[in-house]
DNA sequence: CCATATACCTGGCAGC
DNA sequence: TGCTGCCAGGTATATG
C-alpha cells in the first residue's frame, strides 16, 4: 500500500510514539523477506536516535546501526501492547518499554536491512541511482523538465522509474497526471516546459495533500488501535475506470495496461 | 545506455 | 461451496 505518503506518515508515527525510547529486543519470526533479514537486526539495542526517509525507505538509527524498513506492496508498521499475540505476516517486532512495533507483510515483498554505525544512513546503497526527492528544493518543473529531454518512455512509466523524481508509485501517478492534465502514454520528450512545471506542481500537491490526510487519519487511528500509516484512499481518478471524469464531468475514466500495470485517465481533459 | 519483461509472495474477489 | 483466473499501492534483475 504504501508510496511516499504512507512512508512518510509511518515514519512520523514511529518517531512520535519511539524517538528518545531504548529498544528492549527485537525479535525476528520470519526472515525471509524480500532480502533475509541480516542477523545484526535482532541484535540492536538502546535508545533510537533518529528516523529519516528517502523515498520509499525509512530509517531507523540506533547506536549500533540504523534499520532500513521498505514496506514493499503490503508492508505496514503497526504499534501493540507489549505481549500481544502475534498475528499471521507479523514478521519482526521492535520492542520498548510504551509498545512494540510490529512489521506487518502479508506478500513479503518487504523488506529489513542493516547499515552499520559508522556509516551515515545516507549510504545506503540502494538510494545510490534514485531521483531526487519531490518535497524538497531538489526537484521543481524545470529539473523535471530536464529529465525528461531525450526520454521517449511515456512519462507515467517514467514516473514510475523513480528517475526523474522518487516516491511516486502508481496511485499518485495517474492522480498526478490527471491533475496535470497530461496523457499517461505521451512520451516524455514531448512535454512541454509548462506542462513539466504544471506536472511537478501536481506531483508536489498530491503527495503533500495525501501526506495530511494520512497524517489527520493517524491521529484518530492511534488512539484507538495503534495502527501507523493507515490510509482512507481518496482518489480522482485511480481505480475509477468507467465513472464520469470528476473534472470536466463529460468524459469517463479509462483503464489502460502500461509496463503490466494499471493506469487510469480521463480522454476527454488528459492530452 | 535504453526499453521491456519477469520474478518474488499471499490474499481477495468475480465468475462459473 | 469450491474452484480458477485475475488483480493488488514495489523494485531488482535479466533480456533484447
Amino acid at each position: 500500500m504504501p508510496e511516499l505518503p504512507e512512508v512518510e506518515v509511518t515514519r512520523r508515527g514511529v518517531e512520535n510514539r519511539f524517538l528518545g525510547c531504548t529498544l528492549l529486543q527485537c525479535t525476528v519470526r520470519q526472515p525471509r523477506l524480500r532480502w533475509p533479514v541480516p542477523e545484526q537486526i535482532a541484535l540492536m539495542s538502546g535508545p533510537l536516535l533518529a528516523t529519516h526517509r528517502r523515498s520509499k525507505y525509512l530509517f531507523l538509527t540506533f547506536e549500533g546501526g540504523h534499520v532500513v524498513v521498505h514496506l514493499g506492496m503490503s508492508g505496514s508498521l503497526q504499534i501493540v501492547a507489549n505481549d500481544a499475540p502475534w498475528r499471521t505476516h507479523e514478521h519482526v517486532e521492535w520492542r520498548f518499554a510504551n509498545g512494540s512495533l510490529r512489521l506487518y507483510d502479508p506478500r513479503r515483498f518487504g523488506s529489513v536491512e542493516f547499515i552499520p554505525p559508522d556509516q551515515p544512513w545516507t549510504a545506503y546503497a540502494r538510494l545510490s541511482h534514485l531521483g531526487p526527492e519531490p518535497l524538497t528544493d531538489a526537484f521543481d518543473g524545470d529539473v523535471l523538465f530536464k529529465a525528461t529531454r531525450g526520454r521517449k518512455l511515456a512519462i507515467k512509466l517514467f514516473l514510475l522509474s523513480g528517475v526523474p523524481v522518487v516516491g511516486v508509485g502508481n496511485i499518485y501517478a495517474s492522480e498526478s497526471l490527471f491533475r496535470a492534465g497530461i496523457r499517461p502514454g505521451k512520451a516524455s520528450a514531448r512535454l512541454t516546459r509548462k506542462q513539466c512545471h504544471d506536472l511537478a506542481a501536481s506531483i508536489i500537491g498530491v503527495l503533500t495533500e495525501s501526506i495530511a490526510r494520512g497524517g489527520s487519519t493517524l491521529k484518530d487511528f492511534a488512539g484507538v488501535d495503534g495502527t501507523l500509516g493507515h490510509f482512507q484512499l481518496h482518489t480522482d481518478v485511480y481505480d475509477r475506470e468507467g465513472l464520469r471524469c470528476k473534472r470536466c464531468e463529460s468524459g469517463v475514466i479509462k483503464r489502460v495496461v502500461q509496463g503490466q500495470r494499471s493506469t487510469f485517465y480521463c480522454p476527454a481533459c488528459q492530452y
